[in-house]
Order: C-alpha cells, then sequence, then structure tokens
DNA sequence: ATTCATACTTACCGTTTGGTAGACAATTAT
DNA sequence: ATAATTGTCTACCAAACGGTAAGTATGAAT
C-alpha cells in the first residue's frame, strides 16, 4: 500500500512527478508546459504521469498543495524558533527569506500562481498563511505603541510590501539586475542583504547600525 | 499609404491588436493565448491579425517594445520633469508608480517577460533603461557623500530592489493583500502609499516626516 | 481602363495538446 | 494456486494550436 515501486534514483515516483511539475511550471509557465515534457523529466511515459495524477489540472493543485503545507508548517516554527524579543521579527524574515532561496523555483511558482489565477491564490493564501500574518501584524502594533517602530508605518501594508519584496527579489533577482547594466548580472547575496536593511530600516524609528 | 482602413471604433487595427494582445498576455500569458482570442477580441479573423504581424513571436516582440519605447520616452521626462533637487527621487518614483499603475497590465506582462524569458529581458533593461538608473545611482552614491542618504545602504541594490517592489506591488497588489485575510482585498492606494513610504525611510538618515 | 498594393476573408494543413482504452507484468491477498 | 490490485506501457483520439494558400473587395497610381 506504501510503497511498490523501486526507488530506482530517489524518492516515490509520485513524488519525483511533483518535484519535475514544480520546476518546469515555475520554469515554463502552466501552459507552456506540456504533459510530456514533465513525463520525459521524470523519465516515464505521459499516461504513467496521468495515472498518478488523473489531470495536468490536478496535478497542478498538487504542486501548489506541497508547496502551500510546507509554508504552512514552516511559518509557525519560524516564528517560535527565536522567541528573543526584538530580532523575532528579523530572523523570521531570514527564514522566509531563505525558504525561497532554497528553490527559487518556489518563488517564480507563487508569482505565476498570483498572476494566471489571481482569485483562487488570493483565497489560498487568506486560507493558509492570514492567520500568521495577522499575529506578525499584532506584534507590529504593539511595536508601534511602544514607540520602537515608526508611528507612519501601516502594519498590514508593511506585510504585505515586505512579502513582494521577497518573492519577487527570489523570483526576478537574476533579472532584475539587468536595470543596472551589470554585465553578467548582480550577486544575489548583495541583492538579499539590501532587502533586509530596507525591510529593517523603514520599521524602526532609529536605526540599529549607525 | 499610412491610414486605409475606416478606423471604425478607435485607433487603427494594427493598434487594437497591440492593445488587446497586451491585455490577454498580461492576463493570461503569452503561452495561456491563442491568437485566435486575440482575433476575436479585435473584431477580426486570424488570418487577418497573422497578416499584420507575421507571427505569434512577433506580435509579442512589438507588444514588448511598444512598452519599452514608452519608458524609453518617459523616463528621461520623469527625471527633467522635477529638477528640484532632493524630492527628484520622490517624484520619479511617483511618475514610474503612475506608469504601471495607468495600466496594470504593463506591470504584469513585464513580471511575465522576467520570469519566461529571463536572458532576453535582462538584455532588453540592460540595453534601454540601464543608462538611466545608472544615473541615479551616481545621484545617491552623492546624496550618500553627501551624508543625506544611509551610509549603509547600496545605491545599485537599492534601485534594483525599488523596482522590484513597484513592479511587484502593482501586479500582485491585489493578490498579496490575500495573507491579511482581508474579505475583499485591500485598498491599493494604502499599499503604493507604504510602498513609497518604504522606499523613502530606508533611504534617508533621518525621516522628514516624524 | 487597368494595374497594383492593401486589408481582410474562407478553407485548409500538419503538429501538438490533454486525455482514453486496453494490454501486460509484477506484487499482494485470499 | 489464484484472484485482485498496482503501476506502467503502446496505440490511439478529438480538439486546438500556429500558420499557409488562395481568393476577394477597395481605393490609389499609371
Amino acid at each position: 500500500m506504501k510503497e511498490v515501486a523501486h526507488d530506482t534514483e530517489q524518492g516515490t515516483v509520485k513524488e519525483r512527478i511533483l518535484q519535475e511539475a514544480l520546476r518546469l511550471f515555475s520554469e515554463k509557465g502552466f501552459e507552456g508546459t506540456s504533459l510530456q515534457s514533465i513525463a520525459d523529466a521524470v523519465g516515464i511515459q505521459k499516461p504513467s504521469l496521468i495515472y498518478h495524477f488523473p489531470s495536468k489540472e490536478d496535478l497542478r493543485q498538487n504542486v501548489v498543495e506541497s508547496l502551500v503545507v510546507y509554508w504552512k508548517n514552516e511559518l509557525p516554527r519560524m516564528l517560535s524558533a527565536s522567541a528573543s524579543g526584538q530580532d523575532q521579527l528579523v530572523s523570521t524574515m531570514d527564514a522566509l527569506v531563505n525558504f525561497f532561496l532554497e528553490d527559487v523555483n518556489r518563488a517564480r511558482l507563487v508569482v505565476r500562481e498570483m498572476l494566471d489565477r489571481p482569485e483562487e491564490t488570493f483565497a489560498l493564501l487568506g486560507e493558509h498563511v492570514s492567520p500568521w500574518t495577522r499575529l506578525i501584524g499584532e506584534f507590529l502594533r504593539l511595536g508601534q505603541q511602544s514607540g520602537a517602530y515608526r508611528q507612519d508605518m501601516n502594519p498590514d501594508a508593511y506585510i504585505v510590501q515586505t512579502m513582494v519584496m521577497v518573492v519577487g527579489a527570489v523570483a526576478m533577482g537574476g533579472v532584475t539586475s539587468g536595470v543596472i547594466g551589470h554585465p553578467s548580472g548582480f550577486p544575489q547575496k548583495v541583492l538579499i542583504k539590501e532587502l533586509v536593511r530596507i525591510a529593517q530600516s523603514s520599521l524602526y524609528t532609529e536605526t540599529p547600525k549607525a
């Protein structure tokens, strides 16, 4: 009932399908990816793929879901891992950035889903991650009352914009650096570092580092 | 030689094709948009479309180019319009935001092109907008030397991240606000206002407004 | 008057698409 | 032993795709 396959390379066939589908969907887009190309990448035939996931749409939903459940498990861990007061936000954001940096395809797929299926993605985010962002929102409002955070900051909008910045930077970072004209791109580390700096310095009333 | 058509509704057929193609490409993506659907939107037959643009790829390039030339004409105007020193950056960013806000499809198409054709888009940005962003970079470095801007800011990375934030916010703004859990989204005005605040407050050594 | 280019049409073509039908091993349950 | 389940395959399908061929109406140029 569990595993019948040989596990020839690594992971079950179903897992490898999800893996390759995530890669191809994020690189070429959902419509730009054929079932054939996924089957080829996995090393099976198309009907074998359709056996595991009865339709392309079903496959897509499973790919997205596998990302969402990862989030749902990791986000609380991020928030609770570092309970050391002030830099809780910093470490949470760090973990968030690393989550997407770990596999750039994640960020790319998220962006694509937002563009391709706005309402559906909106609902999905609202259902699974809004409980946690609301928590962060409360945290921000508290810090605002205590005077640690800037008064003119809008907590909810700040969270949304920070998300956009993180996801956007990871998904499009290599490309956007073309606006500067660097011949072969831009070291992503520098970009991420500036991202964190912007998010932080726009939050605190006074800068931690001079 | 110029215009033979009747201009029945508004603009030439070629212009209406570019217009509808931009809309559909940005909404459904390039691969997700059929020539038939574009022809239907314009109100002509498919081969009539292929008459004006010999291939789908050719149409795509023309749509992108029409956006780039708009940029190339507007960017210098933005930068020169307000020569009133310090808030030159602010007004430039305002104009940039408004350019994308004017037609959300612009931002969406830019994001999609970055994801679908990274190298090509990289080259395109490097060719057409990097001269202007380099100028802004110099401006930032000068302000940094004078002490008006934060020392730990990385000018090039700051520009890139600001671009990501603007384009990302406009393209995905309505969707990302789902992370907060607002039942029917989030007023875009608030989002944009916070965007500008983040970009500004992370730039100056001391906040202009308390 | 007739040539010519423009703009647009109907009819069609080869290929690729997502998906189905059914055969065939191999493992598991009875 | 045998029956059933699971996973994979070859062969096939209708629909949609991007694109072509060839024709027609129209207005301008000779």
